[in-house]
DNA sequence: AAAAGACTCAACCGCGGAGAC
DNA sequence: CGTCTCCGCGGTTGAGTCTTT
């Protein structure tokens, strides 16, 4: 095996010593596996002698929680749930445990992987520093809105006649549409996945950031398409539109060009103001996305997420 | 087909909090 | 109160894989 014998860091004794690091080795996984099996989780260190396994037990908590547990969810994020991600990584920062009892079956080092490998990736192209106002605005503005029409998509596709549509409701969280999601709701009183319920999945906006979705006119295209709107007026935001459309024909793939010029100006930093947008949303086959502002053509491509 | 570069993700590390002594 | 151990968290690394040239 690639793994290597460790020395340990106090060096205390021989059984210390013969440590292993690296990957796990089928047996060892079985090995854990059947440790739990009987004496349930917790205590690893203990967990981890009882098992005759040379691992220190933070390694067994590891390899246990993020990969060996049996209601772990594999394969790729849902639109839903990165949308989730965004959401709450804007409530709670970097608080990835936290983050991640809100997803039943992903992990947090998962979680914490698609945000370094995909979201910083997309404002490093950006030339955004992640986390700041700016990026929370191309967040809010540019990838929820996105994945919500993602939601949307499935959701008609899978539920023909079903409603589309998605609302805010009156405290300015987002209701989205019943349909065959998979078990992203907050309530962990299920581990299968379900139809999620409506009342408890709610995306909670700032108060001057209302969204929703409305059935596209039909004559543009037979694409799914939709328009999102965010209505409320910035008090101190200038009348510069920028609207989503779909130029397909542009190729360029270079990103670097986006205007975020004018989500610069808001005045209070710790706000997620987000200014005056009607933005009309249009997919094309390679999900490549032209925003359009004042003039200037970039691409945002959001297969990258 | 091979090399180089980009990407993914499992695993490790260091730190801090909690609890026992 | 101080020290030690365990546990959990967030940050980082690097081997393996995939994609591009």
């Amino acid at each position: 095996m690639s793994s290597t014998a460790t020395k340990p860091e106090m060096g205390s004794n021989e059984e210390e010593a013969e440590l292993r690091r690296g990957p796990w080795t089928l047996e060892e996984d079985s090995l854990l596996i059947h440790c739990i099996a009987l004496h349930g989780e917790g205590r690893w260190n203990m967990l981890a002698k009882t098992a005759g396994l040379k691992r220190t037990g933070k390694s067994c908590r590891l390899r246990w929680l993020n990969y060996l547990k049996p209601d772990i969810k594999r394969g790729n994020l849902t639109p839903q749930e990165q949308l989730l991600i965004l959401e709450l990584h804007s409530k709670w920062g970097n608080r990835w445990s936290k983050i991640a009892q809100h997803l039943p079956g992903r992990t947090d080092n998962e979680i914490k992987n698609y945000w370094r490998t995909r979201v910083q990736k997309q404002a490093r192209q950006l030339n955004i520093e992640s986390g700041s106002d700016r990026f929370i605005d191309a967040v809010r503005c540019f990838w929820m809105p996105r994945l919500l029409q993602k939601i949307e998509q499935n959701s008609s596709s899978s539920s023909s006649s079903s409603s589309s549509v998605i609302n805010m409701n009156s405290e300015n969280s987002l209701s989205l549409p019943q349909g065959e999601f998979t078990d992203i709701a907050a309530n962990h009183t299920s581990t299968t996945t379900t139809t999620y319920n409506n009342n408890n999945y709610n995306l909670n906006f700032p108060d001057h950031c209302s969204l929703h979705l409305q059935e596209p006119s039909s004559e543009i295209s037979d694409k799914p398409t939709s328009t999102a709107l965010i209505p409320q007026p910035l008090e101190n935001y200038n009348n510069n539109n920028v609207w989503f459309n779909n130029p397909v024909q542009d190729h360029s793939y270079g990103m670097e060009g986006l205007n975020l010029e004018p989500f610069s100006s808001r005045t209070e930093s710790n706000n997620y103001g987000i200014p005056q947008l009607d933005y009309n949303c249009q997919s094309s086959e390679s999900d490549q996305w032209v925003l359009s502002s004042m003039g200037e053509y970039s691409l945002w491509n959001l297969d990258d997420m």
